[in-house]
DNA sequence: ACGAGTGTTCGACAGACGTCGAACAGGGCG
DNA sequence: CGCCCTGTTCGACGTCTGTCGAACACTCGT
């Protein structure tokens, strides 16, 4: 499990990442909920399969989006968002701002 | 030959229209010119072939980012700067300080 | 009117990537 | 230990889209 700066990402990655639709939301849960407060199982609901989400989290992980940490069975995420609005300002709001 | 407005544009169409580098080396090109100061023949240097780039201007065009104007044989662009980040602020800035 | 230049449209092709299921690894609990 | 839960990895499949060349439409000089 490598995670990725945002400092180092490129333009075509962040665009990359967020271009997918499930990336989105998976984006504006996390920011609608305090900081290691949701494991990966929490994105059941979503319409597809957990491997496809596992891949998911990987992309947003890369790029700098997302922090992931261990606890027992359940791994945790966090949005990087000053980190991550420093490198591409603005870019995060207009995630966020999506209905 | 029609014209999508910036403010009925989707933040998946607007991404998915960023995302492809050389649509946005079309952006900063002309960001860097006056409006109406190129027709789409000046974009000869990028290394597709005249058919790939007419597909870019109009995936572009679609998406509200580009103005077009028939002059003669020529067709001009105009960046719409203004009313682009009105819809999706900060969004062009960060194509725009693209290497 | 003819040819050169500009740009679009069409069909076909290839690569990238989102998707899935099955198999696997590890933790926690009875 | 045995079972369930969580999450990853792997190979395969389908689709989307960027790409091209050829053909077409149009304007402008000569």
């Amino acid at each position: 499990m490598t995670h990725g700066s945002p400092m180092e990402a490129s333009l075509q990655a962040a665009l990359d990442a967020l271009s997918d639709p499930i990336r989105r939301c998976i984006v504006r849960e996390l920011a609608g909920a305090p900081d290691w407060a949701l494991p990966c199982g929490t994105f059941k609901e979503l319409p597809v399969a957990k491997s496809t989400l596992s891949h998911h989290f990987t992309v947003l992980r890369n790029v700098g989006l997302l922090e992931q940490r261990d606890e027992g069975a359940r791994r945790f995420n966090r949005l990087r968002r000053e980190e991550f609005d420093a490198r591409f300002p603005g870019l995060l709001a207009l995630v966020l701002s999506e209905p």
